[in-house]
DNA sequence: TCTGGCACTCAGGACAAGTGAGTGCCAAGT
DNA sequence: ACTTGGCACTCACTTGTCCTGAGTGCCAGA
């Protein structure tokens, strides 16, 4: 038996399988590819390929499935890249060159890998953790509160508004707005806490109030773990991937709605050949995403990546086409945000 | 025949259907309530309704099932208040006065609104069209971009980064942000665009071109119809509401995910007896909401209407129970935007 | 105006039989 | 040592029939 006679009915089988969402036999298989031998030989490939788990029947009398294992090795080894069309590629530059911002890139971009692929969509903001101070504002709003501003070299702006209990007179916040912007701008955002730490020093008694208020602001804008954002778009298309997908479909939009699931999986998500990660049914160690896949990439700013996207569909999806439209669509964003 | 008892009959039979998801049978009816007549009165009574457009059957050995214009009848002069439990007035308090800001009053209702009604939940920010600025402040972002801040009475604080071609002088800067200020604030957003045409005479043509690119993204910002924006919870409780409506669910999260929709639904919707309005099935003129219904009220900041914020799910709900829970919320969330 | 009785309708469940896609295995062929 | 045709077997699914029960509409009598 070809050991790799046996791989190329593996890949066929996906194959079809995901055209026709049915279980496929084998005398369709050898009509449908040429493979060059009769059913009664690929019945054979089959048996061992399930003996190794690649493949299950749903039941005696029916065609094979591909199990996560099998769309696992298919994924690893046996999927070509599949190019975008021209088309699409335009597409993707034209409607990304038009962002004016990082908002705009995050939700256009959003938009459109949930269009052009069909399925769910999800895009992580640019993490705070890789993220530098760019420059930090001191708004005075009316008298009795101020507006804290951070914003980062990734572009995100964070805003608090604090109480303050009297009117803060302009000389001490211009002296206060000039040193923290000193202290931090260019630091990570995870160094700057300890930085902050000593600042209360540096001033009077009289403003000491003031400054622990703003630090505390920006202190808890800083707050990494909470301020994780991701951008959902294309949640419909959940209904569209077939009927029998539509019956797990609850529990599917449960974990999407729970940010901070997705967000593990993404961050816990490992980049593999041609920088798309994928994770496949149960590898996504989630129970509601047992029949999903999660296929995402790693996107940078400024040369040095800064969080993922990707999209999230039914486990029996077109790995290729999702991957190659995911990888091009990371690579524009990338592009992008370079500047 | 008695008006009232068959008013009384559609009230049962809405009460009955909602709870039981089948449609209900004469004989049950006299079972489940005491209406101290028999079943065969009662068939003259369906008729009568069904006749009237109020009740309808499925197929011919069925029991009837509330149309839309049952419902409507029902919501308007069949359905009684149905308090909230204080434990569920306690938790809403609770919940709501933890927030700390515009965003995360918002985000905590939604939550909260999906949690306690089971259903979709969506709550629409404060209308720029009836803000007020409150402040407006410019901060340099490095030489070749601007920060440009517009901050509305409601908490609204929206942002915009222009790029400008050399680094601007600092006094003409805040030159320039005294006086927007002292045009713009207090002002309605939809009165400050004629306020700006005025605005760059004031200037040296050697500003000119800062002023109109600091004023287009002011313009920008303002774009009143681009800028409304909900937030929407509870998507998942879709799923949760019976195997029948998981059929229609596409083309529900469709309508949802197409915010305008939703927001032109909120925007036209009237508030009915109690600040409460409803609109039920087919009035939502939306193909896709058919069979759903949106429960929704106006909240208000500092005294006047802002907003609205409601429920969407199967046209077979709970109204009494969503209705309450809905103006509850829109009271609660009210108060803390009192101050 | 209400009510019991009665004939009628019809969805849904149970059961049986037939169909066909698909399998596993084996013996013969290359 | 593979490959292949043949063959018996399994079993989901479809179709058809029958039956049951819930529910209705109508009518005649209280």
């Amino acid at each position: 038996m070809s050991e790799d006679r046996k791989l190329a009915v593996l890949r066929a089988i996906v194959e079809d399988y995901v055209h026709t969402r049915e279980p496929v036999g084998s005398r369709a298989l050898v009509e449908r590819h040429s493979l060059g031998v009769s059913p009664a030989t690929i019945r054979n490939d089959m048996a061992a390929l399930e003996d190794e788990g690649y493949i299950a029947q749903p039941h005696t009398s029916a065609g094979r499935v591909p199990t996560d294992k099998g769309y696992r090795l298919f994924v690893d080894r046996l999927s070509g890249v599949k190019p975008l069309s021209p088309a699409e590629k335009r597409a993707i530059q034209t409607l990304l060159d038009g962002a004016v911002d990082l908002d705009d890139v995050v939700t256009r971009t959003v938009r459109l890998l949930a269009q052009i692929t069909q399925q769910v969509a999800v895009v992580q903001y640019p993490s705070l953790t890789r993220s530098t101070v760019r420059h930090v504002e001191l708004v005075p709003l009316g008298t009795e509160r101020l507006l804290v501003i951070l914003i980062t070299n990734t572009g995100r702006v964070e805003q608090r508004v604090v109480p303050v209990a009297q009117e803060p007179v302009e000389t001490a916040l211009s002296d206060l707005r000039t040193r923290l912007n000193r202290a931090m701008s260019g630091r990570r955002l995870t160094e700057v806490s300890d930085i902050m730490a000593n600042l209360p020093d540096q001033f009077g008694t009289e403003d000491r109030a003031l400054v622990r208020a703003v630090l505390d602001a920006l202190e808890d804008s800083l707050d990494v773990e909470r301020e994780e954002r991701i951008v959902l778009a294309g949640t419909a298309n959940l209904a569209r991937s077939g009927p029998d997908f539509v019956q797990s479909i609850g529990p599917v939009l449960e974990a999407i709605e729970e940010h901070v699931v997705l967000l593990k999986l993404l961050t816990e998500m490992a980049d593999g050949a041609g920088g798309v990660g994928v994770l496949i049914g149960s590898e996504t160690a989630h129970i509601g995403l047992q029949e999903a896949s999660v296929v995402s990439s790693g996107y940078a700013s400024q040369g040095e990546v800064v969080a993922r996207l990707g999209v999230l569909g039914p486990t029996r999806m077109d790995y290729p086409t999702t991957m190659a439209a995911v990888r091009a669509v990371a690579r524009y964003v990338s592009r992008i945000l370079a500047s």
